[in-house]
RNA sequence: GGGGUCGUAGUUCAGUUGGUUAGAACGUCGGCCUGUCACGCCGAAGGUCGCGAGUUCGAGUCUCGUCGGCCCCGCCA
């Protein structure tokens, strides 16, 4: 089939190309045949121009016009012309001009699509993933993966202007049984044994400070074998940091860069620098969550002061046993009718609080189930410390410290989605979150566990704490949050083998067992390690905040469902026994 | 592992208390139409009601199981 090279693409004529002779290729947008005139709407990525058969133009042009349909692969020849007065289509950059077709090639006939390809399209997503190359030959999804790699390029002349080097890093390495679960890749070479897909090229940046690479990034892929959700996915990107020499401070300062230069290039919009910062444990008793969003108030008021001689037995027990009464203004919600009330209770329920206590202010007092075991007093001091005001509603959870907190947090966006206060256009909300405490305790394997990971360090104060109250022990750990999104996490790292062993003590891991897992990175630490520390962003979550979407899925070309299926080519999918036990593997 | 929600034409949905031949819109196909751009007008085709059992004289509708989508909890160093 020969046909000729387009000329210009179909985002390209304007008034200053009439009269030239053009050639398009592109696909069938759409076709409106009047019997006479037949206009095609012809598109490819850049855009859509209108081009006409006219029986008295070129009779056989005309005559295969007619056996256009949608999605076709077309070339067309012809002339550019201005448009008649009056038919001008002001909604389209070409719409000053159409084309006049003097020769028309098929080059590729198409089935008629299972959903319509057009913007704002109304269609479930299984039926988008399941035809994904359909779904990306939407202007919408094609706008969102150019905006993905404006970012890429953004990101890259960044580091390369501030003398990072970018590095790949091997996908296949050690499993490293801390932390998420690995997906694991059988060795057909040495039986029994198996690679591990990165969690995150952590150990390998590392490695390349001690290797004298001073400051790295890396724009990877990054695997995790645990459940999904709009915000994650089985395989995602990040954007791998490493810098020597460093403190917190420097690694704040080199990453407002890029947000600045991010949100300047993407978005057109002009970030201010410092971004503001919280420490963990400000973030959680002021908004429950270690990633808030500032987008809104409504923030918690920690209660205990005002109920510390209370006769109210639920908060007595949570006083007794060192918990929290925290709280917050819903302000105007005072008209919550008992059924609303009843869901938010359930709602807390099932989060796993004890319950909620609601009360309505009025004019002369409050009114709520649990008033009667209140003193005028607390009464008094509730509504004050809470700076509360008639017409408002008081949400109060007692319990458990970080639990309740946190619960108290997720009520917070809750009530901000009814109260539909977050606005989606307001200025970015950006925020450090610092200072995170270095372990985690975990009651059911009734051991320490490393927040972040095990060669984050401790605020150097804080070392002698971690013989005699580990949970104590704040890390040199920091997270940048956007808009109550969690978009990069890190921390200053330990290079001293001294700490490091400490550290490991701590987890209540053996030397032995530390040997085993890292002992290739405790020996380079031995060959002159620098201070070093780094930061990872979750890409993926970025590019989907800067496109405006609320799923990740969005941002990325091929995603998986929310059970880690690949509707487009079905895997997961079983392989043949032959490849098994080249594996030497047998399924039980 | 758990909770919620959804699954009906190619697509998005409606479908009453369990009751005649399961509807609409868009799309598709055919006819008419020379300035449309969501073209218009006329007509037609198109259904394993996700799948499998069960209850019933009778199931899209009720029950149980199962598969799949989405959201959330757990999980995500």
């Amino acid at each position: 089939m020969k046909f000729n090279q387009r000329t210009h693409t179909c985002g390209e004529l304007r008034e200053d190309n009439i009269d030239q002779h053009i050639v398009l290729n592109g696909w069938v947008d759409t076709r409106r045949d009047l019997g006479g005139v037949i206009f095609i709407d012809l598109r490819d990525r850049y855009g859509i121009t209108q081009v006409v058969f006219e029986p008295s133009y070129n009779q056989d042009a005309h005559e295969i016009g007619k056996e256009l349909r949608g999605e076709f692969v077309v070339s067309i020849e012809g002339k550019v012309r201005r448009r008649p007065e009056g038919t001008e289509n002001l909604e389209l950059p070409t719409g000053l001009v159409d084309i006049m077709v003097d020769k028309i090639v098929i080059l590729n006939k198409a089935l008629t699509p299972p959903f319509q390809i057009k913007d704002n399209l109304d269609v479930n997503e299984d039926i988008r993933l399941k035809y994904r190359y359909l779904d990306l030959r939407r202007t919408d999804m094609q706008n969102n993966m150019v905006l993905r790699h404006k970012m890429y390029q953004s990101v890259r002349k960044y580091f390369d202007e501030n003398s990072f080097v970018e590095i790949e890093t091997p996908v296949l390495m050690k499993s490293t049984p801390e932390g998420a679960r690995d997906f694991l890749v059988p060795s057909r070479i040495h039986k029994g044994r198996f690679y591990a897909l990165p969690q995150s090229p952590q150990q390998y940046k590392q490695l390349l400070m001690v290797s004298g690479f001073d400051r790295y990034f890396q724009v990877v892929k990054c695997f995790r074998d645990e459940d999904l959700r709009a915000d994650r996915q089985p395989e995602f990107t990040q954007i791998d940091v490493e810098m020597s020499f460093v403190d917190t401070e420097d690694i704040y300062s080199m990453m407002e860069g890029l947000m600045k230069k991010l949100f300047k290039e993407i978005k057109g919009y002009d970030l201010q620098t410092p971004i503001p910062r919280l420490t963990f444990d400000d973030a959680m008793e002021k908004y429950g969550s270690d990633k808030p969003d500032l987008r809104f108030g409504l923030e918690m008021v920690t209660l205990n002061d005002v109920f510390k001689e209370t006769e109210f037995k639920v908060f007595k027990d949570t006083l007794d046993n060192e918990g929290v009464i925290t709280g917050f203004v819903a302000s105007g919600c005072g008209d919550y009718t008992r059924n609303q009330l009843d869901v938010l209770t359930d709602y807390t329920k099932k989060l796993g609080a004890g319950g909620l206590i609601w009360m309505r202010v009025k004019e002369d007092g409050l009114e709520a189930p649990i008033a009667k075991f209140l003193s005028e007093t607390e009464k008094e001091q509730l509504v004050a410390s809470m700076n509360a005001k008639p017409g408002d509603l008081l949400l109060i959870v007692s319990g458990p410290k970080l639990k309740t907190l946190s619960i108290t947090g997720s009520l917070r966006l809750e009530m901000a989605k009814r109260m539909e206060i977050i606005d989606k256009n307001s200025e970015p909300k950006l925020l450090w979150v610092t200072d995170f405490p270095l372990l985690e305790w975990d009651d059911e394997t009734r051991r320490y566990y490393a927040m972040h990971h095990p060669f984050t360090s401790p605020h150097i104060e804080d070392v002698e704490l971690l013989g005699t109250d580990p949970g104590k022990v704040r890390a040199r750990a920091y997270d940048l949050v956007l808009d109550g999104n969690e978009i990069a996490g890190g921390s200053i790292r330990i290079h001293d083998s001294k700490l490091q062993a400490l550290m490991f003590k701590s987890l209540g891991i053996s030397k032995e067992e530390a040997d085993h897992k890292f002992g290739f990175l405790m020996n380079a630490f031995k060959y002159g390690a620098p201070p070093h520390g780094g930061i990872a962003f979750g890409f993926d979550r970025l590019a989907m905040l800067f496109a405006g979407k609320d799923s990740i899925r969005e941002v990325i070309a091929f995603p998986k469902t929310s059970s880690g299926m690949s509707l487009m080519d079905e895997s997961p999918s079983t392989v043949d026994d032959a490849q098994l036990k080249e594996l030497h593997i047998k399924i039980r």
